[in-house]
DNA sequence: AGCACGCCGACT
DNA sequence: GTCGGCGTGCTC
């Protein structure tokens, strides 16, 4: 009789193949236990493969026979559950999962030493007030596993964190000794917090933790050396952020996700399409730990969850007040500056006179969003993308999405007139105007300005900027986008912003729609804008009341891609409605092309099933098809 | 996906 | 003769 193991090996392969049979020799099989990950035969090279068990018989004919145990690691059962759970959860082969879980071994052993080099960062002094102590000792002591954690500001959220981790180290000491040690992972949304934060701790906790990020792990030997860490338990702190929910390991008693509500949690730019936030809450549901979300404003798929998986709510500091004021541009006259409404200039002038500074979020770069000719109406669009080309500060074309830069035309390509003009003022072209009145700076950390001007868009979230009036100046450009998420998006974004500023006394934000639904939301309490949201999510069916899958294709020819795309809209059609969903028709990308190729989208709704029933609903969809489970938008 | 193989054209 | 570009097909 033969024996046949189950191995899944490590190196990225389809979404069709999953585990693979070899035959072992029966005086293997004392040797090799579950999760141990050993060498295997794969086509005509080696591998690495993880044993997952015995089997009856295989259904391939020829398999292969392992003759000798070569050992690299050993997953433990959490991780071989995890993993297995990740690979069906986001139709992602096991091979592919698991190598996102293993970093590659480093040619020449040796770990390095991690360098401490010394970065721009903001440090921040950590308050240990009695009553923090209070609330991080309730939350290791009590038994309830899971908590959101609101309205706390970045002081004191950071101070409970660090008490987390002096207790967490403390209840390992005092509990038997035979009980491993609890190590404790924070994540935050990003880089540039993750650092900031490890690089404010006290020096002899940063030497029991690991910052496992960015330029940490770049070079194989350090991820290899951080990773070992973890495993073998010689670190108590992890500080990271999405990708490094891949690092855990039995060894976790808690799990911080700092401001949950970010959209950073969601992979959003490649495969596979992850979100650490359902992932640790799946980790959480395994592992029995403690699991804290810090968030003020959660998404609303999250709200939904603590509500009825019934998290422990700790509210900390009082609510800020905001009045935000809403001004119709069509109704409003203007005096010096064309983009600025009488109300917003009179708020900006008496802002500057009390010595404060003030702050416009222009969401347009360069100098003018498009050039157009005013004799034939010709418009300058970017060669790749098919976009309006924008003007940037040099005077040249610029394309906002790949970034190609020509040189502007000085007469119309098509009729040939030099009427050639910019249209829709940038920041820039603002920028220019408002500093014949005013001194004016794009630096956010410039305190010496009187205005301060940002897209809003990368807006560090470091120290409360004392700010005193906030102007959206182009709000439109903002809610012409609209799906099922768009509401909270839009009002994440305002309130990140308000939220990184000391309460400005005056919010002011510029439309030409003021009657718009979003407007409702803007001015209105969280839990307003969240039973909102979760009715008519209800009513029109969109998570978290169904699961929604994003599938899409790529190619250069549009009629390749849309003929691809209406072939596997037809091939599922009939198989999605017999497990009872329901699929849109395919739908091209908002933006024409996306590096240099056209985009179909095929989006798909099914009542929330098992995973079995998913996977082979997906099973035909071929590789070149790319699947976003639970996308942030369906644009 | 990643790798090997094989076919073919370009060069020593 | 041989290097390398990429098209194809397989992995238990």
């Amino acid at each position: 009789m033969m024996t046949i193991g189950q191995f899944i090996p490590l190196t990225k392969l389809p979404r069709n193949l999953g585990c693979f049979d070899y035959q072992i020799k029966p005086e293997l099989i004392s040797q090799i236990k579950v999760g141990q990950v050993i060498k295997i035969p794969f086509g005509k090279r080696e591998v690495w493969g993880c044993f997952v068990g015995l089997i009856e018989k295989s259904t391939f004919e020829n398999i292969k026979a392992i003759d000798k145990i070569e050992t690299l690691t050993e997953l433990d059962s959490f991780q071989l559950e995890f993993l297995k759970w990740f690979s069906k959860y986001y139709y992602y082969s096991l091979g592919s999962t698991f190598k996102l879980m293993q970093p590659e071994r480093p040619l020449k052993k040796q770990g390095l030493r991690e360098s401490h080099d010394a970065n721009d960062y903001i440090a921040i002094e950590f308050k240990p007030e009695t009553q923090i102590k209070k609330i991080a000792q309730t939350i290791l002591n009590n038994k309830e596993e899971k908590y959101w954690l609101a309205d706390f500001d970045k002081n004191v959220k950071w101070s409970l964190y660090l008490e987390l981790v002096k207790n967490s180290q403390l209840h390992s000491l005092s509990s038997d000794a035979g009980q491993a040690k609890k190590q404790i992972f924070i994540l935050f949304p990003e880089v540039s917090l993750a650092q900031s934060f490890y690089q404010s701790l006290p020096r002899d906790i940063q030497n029991e933790s690991r910052l496992a990020i960015g330029d940490n792990m770049k070079t194989k030997n350090k991820a290899y050396q951080i990773w070992s860490d973890i495993k073998d338990n010689k670190c108590k702190l992890i500080v990271g952020t999405r990708s490094t929910c891949f690092y855990l390991t039995q060894n976790i008693g808690t799990i911080v996700v700092d401001s949950a509500e970010s959209g950073d949690y969601k992979q959003w730019d490649q495969s596979p399409y992850y979100d650490s936030i359902e992932i640790l809450r799946k980790a959480q549901s395994f592992l029995k730990n403690k699991l804290i979300l810090t968030t003020t404003k959660p998404r609303i798929e999250d709200t939904f969850v603590f509500k009825q998986e019934n998290y422990q709510y700790i509210a900390l500091g009082d609510k800020q007040k905001q009045n935000i004021i809403v001004v119709d541009m069509k109704k409003e006259q203007k005096r010096k500056f064309f983009f600025l409404s009488y109300q917003a200039e009179a708020a900006l002038d008496d802002c500057i006179e009390n010595n404060k500074q003030a702050l416009i979020i222009i969401n347009k770069m360069g100098l003018f969003s498009k050039l157009v000719c005013s004799d034939c109406g010709y418009e300058a669009h970017c060669e790749k993308c098919e976009l309006p080309m924008m003007v940037n500060e040099q005077g040249e074309l610029e394309c906002r999405h790949c970034k190609l830069t020509i040189k502007a035309p000085t007469a119309c390509p098509k009729c040939g007139n030099i009427k050639l003009q910019g249209r829709g003022a940038g920041l820039a072209q603002i920028k220019k105007e408002l500093s014949q009145q005013y001194t004016c700076s794009e630096n956010l950390a410039d305190k010496k300005a009187q205005v301060l001007l940002s897209t809003g868009q990368y807006m560090n979230p470091g120290e409360l900027k004392d700010i005193d009036v906030v102007i959206f100046a182009y709000f439109d450009s903002l809610i012409y986008l609209t799906d099922f998420n768009s509401n909270f998006r839009l009002y994440n974004f305002v309130q990140n912003i308000i939220e990184g500023l000391n309460k400005p006394q005056k919010i002011i934000i510029q439309t030409h729609f003021p009657n718009n639904e979003v407007f409702k939301f803007i001015n209105n309490n969280y839990s307003f804008l969240y039973n909102n949201e979760i009715s008519a999510r209800k009513e029109h069916y969109y998570p978290p009341f169904c699961t929604l899958i994003k599938l899409f294709f790529q190619h250069h020819d549009k009629k390749i891609c849309s003929a691809e795309a209406a072939r596997l809209y037809a091939e599922l059609l009939v198989r999605v409605k017999n497990i009872g969903g329901s699929i849109s028709e395919p739908y091209l990308y908002y933006l024409n092309k996306i590096r240099k190729r056209y985009r179909y989208i095929l989006t798909i709704k099914l009542p929330p099933c098992d995973l079995n029933k998913e996977n082979e609903l997906l099973s035909t969809v071929p590789d070149f098809w790319s699947i976003d489970k639970n996308p942030k938008d369906l644009l």
